[in-house]
DNA sequence: ATGGCAACGTTTCGTTGA
């Protein structure tokens, strides 16, 4: 089974990028952030026409996670935690894979830049009590794949110059300790299970030809609960992507199990 | 070569993102 994550910065403008990426690369799930619309505007049948069905948590100008799959699943769930400013961030279904019961979790994490506004203040509340869901799922022992924008750089080597980084809501220790207490409530950050080289990055900005510099970040992930990270085969970022025309500034990661 | 982002909504600029 593939499964791949991808901030695609608005669905619409996107949508051949999207198609050419189903069909290249054919994974089974297919989750995404940032699609900028409201479900009722997602191109449902334009997806449908290659195969793959769509549960969308949509929201108009900005957020708005969806996932796109080609199984049969179940208990499609918006809203895995309870956002206090009704955002759409979160939309999780269930697969059943290998006679056992997986729950697949699209999200998108707020950014909380700038530091000293209630923006970061939003993006801690959220964290902690996304924090809260999946410990609570850990001590039911229940099997995650939980993909998508984090908006955390969890170590020095997944961002280009790290002193730049300091004090901004991806890279705060405050932030990076959260992802670190969710890894040790019972999680495995799937990337650096099979590659441990620095300056793999699934973003790059849009500005000063970040790209071409490879001044990235690596702020897109796949977190498995543990009692399934045997699973792991390999985890690919996707970096052609970037290479398109008018591309996302994020790229797709790739998972692959066994 | 010596500069330089993009998407959305309502516009033709302000806001947001990372």
């Amino acid at each position: 089974m593939i499964i791949s994550s991808w901030n695609v910065n608005s669905v619409r403008v996107r949508l051949n990028h999207i198609i050419q990426y189903l069909k290249k690369n054919k994974p089974n799930f297919l989750l995404l952030q940032e699609i900028k619309t409201e479900s009722k505007n997602f191109p449902f049948s334009e997806i449908k026409q290659i195969g793959y069905d769509s549960e969308v948590n949509g929201q108009k100008s900005y957020n708005g996670v969806a996932i796109i799959y080609n199984k049969k699943i179940s208990n499609i769930n918006l809203n895995v935690i309870n956002d206090e400013q009704k955002q759409s961030r979160t939309i999780a279904v269930d697969v059943n894979y290998k006679n056992q019961l997986i729950k697949i979790i699209s999200v998108y994490v707020p950014n909380g830049n700038p530091v000293d506004t209630d923006k970061y203040q939003y993006k801690l509340k959220w964290l902690k009590s996304f924090e809260t869901f999946l410990i609570n799922q850990s001590k039911l022992k229940n099997k995650l794949i939980i993909g998508g924008d984090f908006n955390i750089i969890p170590n020095e080597e997944d961002v280009y110059n790290p002193e730049d980084w300091e004090n901004d809501a991806l890279f705060r220790i405050e932030i990076r300790k959260i992802f670190r207490k969710i890894l040790n409530e019972g999680y495995e950050d799937s990337f650096r299970l099979v590659n441990k080289e620095p300056n793999n990055y699934t973003f790059w900005d849009y500005q000063q030809r970040s790209f071409d510099k490879n001044k990235g970040l690596r702020i897109d992930h796949f977190l498995l609960s543990k009692n399934i990270s045997h699973l792991i085969k390999d985890v690919t970022i996707d970096k052609f992507l970037r290479t398109l025309e008018r591309p996302s500034d994020h790229v797709p990661i790739r998972l692959i199990l066994n």
